[in-house]
DNA sequence: TTCCATTGTTTGAGAATATCAAATAATAGC
DNA sequence: GCTATTATTTGATATTCTCAAACAATGGAA
C-alpha cells in the first residue's frame, strides 16, 4: 500500500478559509514566502494544482475543491481528536478509576471521600475492591492505594497517611475460654488467625513494640485468609487471636463482637500510599486526588513521594 | 482560537497498528530511533503519554485509546482525501467540461467526436456552446476552443485544426433581386450580414485573396448577428450577403436555401486552438484530449503550441 | 540463575526541510 | 501610468528530522 503524506493540508485549508496567502501566512503566524513554498510542495506531493492564482487572489481549482470538500471535515475531526487529547491532561472531569483492597477504602479513602467529592464535583470515582494486587495498566485504572510494604514496582508512589495503627483482638468468649495473653510471647500459645498476600503469597509476619524494641513474632497460624475481612470474620466466630488494622473492626468493638487486647505492644502498620504508573502523571484529575490525599495527611513523618524501584519499599 | 498542529499522527497510528515501534518504524520506512523520537514528540504536544512502554511491547494508555479511536478514522478519511486528489490528475476516467462556439463544435470538435468517446470509454465531455469567451477558471471549465485570432490572455493553446475554409454566401432568391457579385469590391454595394464578437465588441473584419493578396473590405452592415447562426439564419431569409466559415452552412448549401459566391477569393479563416489554463496542464483527461485532437490535425503548418500572453496572436 | 535475543531510548553528527527577509513580478483600482 | 497589494523567487539561516551506533531494559531460554 502507497503511504500518502497528509502534512501541508492545514496551510492548503487556511489560505481556503482566509482567502488568500498573505492572510494565511498571518493566520498561520509564518510569512508569506513560507504558505508559498509549502504550498507548491503539496502540489508537487499531488502532482497537480489546487489554486488558479493572480497576484490579487488565488482561487480553487477543481483538484482543489475535491481536496478542500473531503479533506477539510477529515481535518476538523483529527483536531478534534487532538484536541480532546490534550484536555484530557488538563480536565478537571473525568471519571477515576482506582484499585484498592478494603483496608485501603477504610482507613485512606473513605475518611475523606466526602470531602473529595464535594470539592471536585467533576470527578466521578470507580473503585474496585481488590485485595490482590493487580496490573495497573492492563486493568485500566488510573492508580491504586496499598500499604506501603507490598507497592509494586515501577510507580510513582505518594504517601496519603500517617502509620496505621493496628491491634490485636479476639471475641470475648474465646479470650475466656483460653485466657487473655498479657504479654506478646504469650501469643506462641494462643490459636491464632493470619492473613496471607495473595500475591506475593507470603504470611504477613506479626510485629509487635516491645520494651521499645520492634520484634517479629510467629505464632501458630490456625486459620489463614487471603483477606483482612475473612480474619476478622473468623475472630468474631471465635477461632482465635487476630492482629490488623484497628480500623476495620470498629464496628465490632463497638458491639462487644471483639476486644482488642495488647494494646501497649500494637505496632503501627506501614501508612497507605497512593501510586500510579509514570505514564499517569499528568492525568489532572489524579493529580487533584493525589494532592487532596496528601493534604490531608496530617503526619509527615515519612518523605511525601518515593519511587519505588523493584524492591518494596 | 488555538491552533494544534496534527502532525505526527501516522507515527502513533502505525505504532497501534504494528503493535511496535520497531515495527512501525519498518512499516514506515525509517529507523527505529525517529519512530521513537517523534512519537515523544507528539506525546510532549499533547501533554500527556500515549503508551505504557516495556522494552518489549508498547500498549495504548487511556489517552492514547482516546486519540486513536477519534484520530484513525479521520486519519483515514485525510488520507483518501488526498488520495482521491491524487488519483484526479492521473485518471483517465471523468468528465471534463468544455467552452467552445457553435461553430468551434462544428469545424474543430465534430468531426472526431465520435472517435474520441470510442477511444476513452472512460471520458465524458459536457460541452458548453457560447459564442461569448468566457473566464475558464472562474466558470469551472476545463478548457475551450476558439479561433486563433479572440485566444484569451495566459492560456496553454494548442492549434487543433489547419486553416478553415470560408465562403461568402446569399440565398439564391437575394441573388436574383440583387445580382450576384463577381469580385471582392462589388461587394461594397450590397446589403451585408455582419458578425460581430461578443467579447470584444469589434466587428468581425472580412478578408478576401485577390491577385495574391490578402485585403480587408469593409461592406456595409445592415444586419449584424453576435452569432454566426444568426448570420446564416438571416441570410438563409434573403437579408443580404454573409461571410463565415463553410462547415457551418454546409446543410443550408446542399438543400439549396444558400448559395455560394466569389469562391475564388475566400480567405482561409485562422485555425482553432484548444486553450486551457496552465494550472490544468497535468489533468490527464484533458491530455488525452488535446493529443487526440492534435493527432487528428493533419496540416501542421503553424507552430502546434504557442503560449498566449496578453495579445492576441 | 545467567545469558541471549529483542526491543525502546539516547546521542551526536549529518542531512533534509522550513523559514525568513528582501528582491522581484504581476495586477486591480485609481 | 501610478500605487498599493499580492504572489513568487532567492539565498542564507535556523530548525527539524533522520540515521547509525551505543545503551538500557526485559522476557524467555539454557
Amino acid at each position: 500500500m502507497e503511504r500518502i503524506p497528509t502534512h501541508g493540508i492545514e496551510v492548503f485549508l487556511t489560505i481556503v478559509r482566509e482567502g488568500s496567502m498573505r492572510s494565511a501566512a498571518t493566520a498561520l503566524g509564518v510569512g508569506a514566502s513560507a504558505v508559498s513554498l509549502q504550498l507548491k510542495a503539496l502540489e508537487e506531493r499531488l502532482g497537480i494544482e489546487l489554486f488558479f492564482r493572480t497576484t490579487r487572489s488565488v482561487e480553487l481549482t477543481e483538484a482543489g475543491r475535491v481536496l478542500f470538500e473531503a479533506a477539510a471535515p477529515a481535518h476538523r475531526d483529527l483536531t478534534y481528536a487532538f484536541k480532546k487529547t490534550k484536555e484530557m491532561a488538563r480536565s478537571t472531569t473525568g471519571t477515576l478509576r482506582l484499585s484498592l483492597s478494603r483496608g485501603a477504602y477504610i482507613a485512606a479513602l473513605a475518611p475523606h471521600l466526602k470531602d473529595f467529592l464535594a470539592d471536585n464535583p467533576g470527578i466521578n470515582l470507580e473503585l474496585s475492591w481488590n485485595e490482590e494486587l493487580v496490573d495497573i495498566n492492563r486493568q485500566g485504572f488510573h492508580c491504586g492505594i496499598r500499604m506501603g510494604d507490598v507497592l509494586s514496582q515501577d510507580m510513582i508512589a505518594v504517601r496519603i497517611t500517617p502509620p496505621i495503627k493496628s491491634a490485636f483482638f479476639a471475641a470475648p468468649s474465646y479470650l475466656r475460654a483460653h485466657g487473655t495473653p498479657v504479654r506478646p510471647r504469650d501469643l506462641l500459645g494462643h490459636q491464632c488467625v493470619r492473613h496471607r498476600h495473595p500475591t506475593s503469597g507470603m504470611l504477613r509476619e506479626w510485629w509487635v513494640s516491645e520494651d521499645g524494641q520492634d520484634t517479629c513474632i510467629d505464632p501458630p497460624a490456625r486459620l489463614i485468609f487471603d483477606s483482612a475481612a475473612g480474619v476478622i470474620q473468623a475472630a468474631c466466630e471465635g477461632h482465635g487471636i487476630g492482629w490488623s488494622m484497628k480500623a476495620t473492626m470498629q464496628e465490632h468493638l463497638k458491639t462487644g463482637e471483639l476486644a482488642t487486647l495488647l494494646e501497649p505492644f500494637a505496632k503501627d502498620l506501614p501508612p497507605f500510599y497512593l501510586y500510579f504508573p509514570e505514564q499517569n502523571k499528568r492525568v489532572e484529575c489524579l493529580r487533584l486526588l493525589v494532592n487532596f490525599l496528601k493534604s490531608q495527611s496530617k503526619s509527615s513523618v515519612a518523605p511525601d513521594a518515593v519511587a519505588v524501584t523493584n524492591s518494596c519499599s
